[in-house]
DNA sequence: AACACGGGGTA
DNA sequence: TACCCAGTGTT
């Protein structure tokens, strides 16, 4: 039996139940394969659903305010997916009359669609021969055929293109595509394997030869920077807070954070306490300083929370950031390790 | 080609 | 820890 066949087979048996797997709509399909951008299904799921309840098609998306579509995104990290999409969205609903293209090379132009996501919407919701690679194509491939040429170069992407487009033969491209997909996300994992039950061990090269976890190959990763960030929380009697959208070309762009100094290496709150002077300048009290550290792919992040009190917060007091009730916080996006202060100091 | 961009799950 | 995830955009 073919390979394409017997994988097909397999995946109707074992599929998993998702909302994106009962319908074909290119609007819904989009919404579910930008989430799922090196995010796993469990963790997206949910989001999937917050999104297309409060925008059920892509015209409520196009006319969501930003703020609150990243507030809808909040956790989920990446947030360029949800300003490219809140992009693509105005697009399609003004320039092409609400419908989005058919096709992988219309697809492909639209911001934050690339070669994988325009494979997939083709495939899926237009049935095009066009053939997904993600991080489960490049698994399952590498292992099934003995492929150790790194996935992460520009040899190796064309190589696993190749290979895998040759075993898209069925006319099917759409299940093709999500078979081997949900092959690699459920049977052959990245850590332990079941190879003991694959349909495929009898002529899998890594499952014959002791190589499945060596499988695929990757060049070695980026290291890892350090930053110090140091946030003060300033309040006042009557509930404002002070904040500010970030918006350079940094992490978390578009979500807010509060006043941010950030430093060199680990930083006492005193020595800090010459800029504090110039944003506030009455009488202030520092009740509490937090400290956490938080990682992300290339950065590790030494936070510290200093929590300021002062009188009462005016506008001559500040330059470069918003006073807002501490009430209305819920309604902007923050950082996952500042929705936490906040919650925690909600609670106390 | 190399890097920047989040957060959570897994061993 | 270290690695990985239904990748894309920028430099």
């Amino acid at each position: 039996m073919r390979f394409s066949s017997n994988l097909i087979l397999w995946y109707k048996q074992h599929k998993r139940d998702l909302p994106w797997r009962n319908t074909r709509d290119p609007y819904r399909i989009w919404i579910s394969e930008i989430i799922l951008q090196q995010t796993r299904v469990n963790q997206g799921l949910s989001y999937y659903c917050k999104l297309v309840e409060k925008y059920p098609d892509v015209h409520a998306l196009a006319n969501a305010d930003e703020d609150e579509l990243l507030r809808v995104w909040q956790g989920l990290g990446y947030y360029s997916r949800a300003r490219n999409m809140h992009h693509t969205a105005k697009v399609v609903a003004y320039k092409m009359d609400g419908i989005f293209p058919d096709s992988y090379h219309e697809l492909i132009k639209l911001k934050g669609i690339g070669s994988y996501t325009a494979a997939a919407i083709s495939s899926i919701c237009f049935n095009e021969h066009q053939t997904v690679v993600d991080g489960n194509v490049f698994r399952v491939l590498s292992r099934l055929f003995g492929v150790d040429t790194p996935i992460n170069t520009a040899q190796g992407k064309k190589q696993f293109e190749k290979l895998a487009h040759e075993l898209n033969d069925g006319g099917e491209s759409g299940l093709f595509n999500q078979a081997l997909m949900e092959f690699g996300a459920l049977h052959c994992t990245p850590k332990q394997a079941n190879c003991a039950s694959c349909i495929f061990a009898a002529q899998c090269y890594a499952s014959r030869h002791g190589k499945v976890d060596v499988l695929p190959v990757k060049e070695k990763k980026q290291k890892v920077k350090e930053r110090y960030l140091n946030f003060f929380f300033v309040h006042d009697a009557y509930g404002n807070t002070l904040i500010q959208k970030r918006v350079m070309k940094d992490i978390w762009q578009g979500l807010y954070q509060f006043v941010l100094n950030e430093t060199k290496e680990e930083t006492g709150v005193e020595d800090m306490m010459p800029d504090l002077l110039g944003l506030y300048n009455g009488s202030k009290n520092i009740k509490r300083v937090d400290r956490c550290t938080h990682k992300l792919t290339h950065q590790k992040l030494y936070i510290q929370f200093i929590e300021v009190e002062v009188e009462k917060l005016g506008a001559n007091d500040v330059s470069g950031y918003e006073i807002v009730s501490m009430s209305d916080l819920g309604n902007l996006a923050f950082p996952k390790p500042l929705e936490r202060y906040l919650k925690d100091f909600k609670v106390r």
